[in-house]
DNA sequence: GTCCCTATACTCGGATAGCAAGTGTCCGAGTATAGGCGG
DNA sequence: CCGCCTATACTCGGACACTTGCTATCCGAGTATAGGGAC
């Protein structure tokens, strides 16, 4: 099991996206050279946010992807369905129903206790990222991230919008 | 994000070894048939559980796998891990460090509050699947299964076992 | 009848191909901007 | 000087190759068994 990378991508852009005061919005070549990954693929992943409705594009000279919503308002639970998808990651492939133990379709009125097991424990997953907003993710930053380098993003940020 | 086929055949696996009663030993073949599956695959999902030990081997004839430990003492969590890796699903690039904003190394005491909400999901995930046992599913199987399979599968253990 | 020996056949174990999904990239459609022109 | 128009350049959006990891398979090494023979 691993979880993309771009998930990984997409919520940073989340947050920094963020930080952007309303109504600028931030090109996605700005957002993969401010984390130094490729600008085509980040492309890819910023489209499934827009898609989702948690971020919404500007076409044109000035545009870019800006907050479709406040950060207070978008969890983590969201950007990840988003990116990887909302289909769970264990998938019952009924093979109780095969072999020679078999008896049709009608003796099975309940999912396996197996996946049920392993959905509980997705359902458990969700719970924990649901919790969590953009907001508090920003606010974490503002407490751990190092000052200096805080203002060379503040100091990026400025030429970039210049 | 998806996880493993073979996570769903191996916890099916332990589950039907807990039903044979020591020392007796069912070999890959007989499982592969008994959930109809490819044999050869499902003997490679069965050596990742040897090697973790929560089967044990039985070499030459009469021989096959059996339960390491009493099912009561087997978690799923256990059994996921031994198939699919105990390497997290998401994995942190570090992509803070890249780009205009990046400080060395120093300026970055603490994990990512990123990834740090990420794990902590995965934790819960975890915690959820440490909390079953083998035993556990057992007793599910005992209420939820449709009779006339449980007797299919007896008869095809003694036919198997004769 | 009992014990030992040997040949057998069955088991596991790791090394080897094939395929799907994620990874990475590109070019075309659409649009707000900015400059130039006319009034 | 002000407003309108047009050409521009920048943006997003979806369609196209490539690589990694899961899927599937095979054959060789090791061993407990079962049968036969000797005592």
């Amino acid at each position: 099991m691993k979880i993309s990378e771009g998930v990984e991508w997409g919520i940073h852009c989340v947050t920094v996206l963020a930080l952007v005061p309303p109504p600028t919005a931030l090109p996605a070549g700005r957002l993969a050279e401010y984390h130094g990954v490729p600008p085509a693929y980040l492309a890819k992943h910023l489209q499934a946010l827009s898609r989702a409705g948690i971020v919404e594009s500007v076409a044109g000279p000035k545009g870019g992807y800006r907050l479709a919503r406040p950060a207070r308002e978008i969890t983590m639970l969201e950007v990840v369905v988003a990116i990887d998808g909302s289909e769970p990651a264990f998938r019952c492939t009924e093979i109780r129903r095969r072999g020679p133990s078999a008896v049709g379709p009608e003796g099975y009125p309940l999912p396996c206790g197996i996946a049920r097991a392993m959905w509980a424990a997705e359902d458990a997953w969700r719970a924990e990222l649901a919790k969590r907003t953009i907001a508090d993710l920003v606010m974490g930053i503002a407490v751990d991230a190092d000052p200096v380098a805080v203002e060379k993003a503040v100091t990026w940020f400025g030429e970039v919008m210049r």
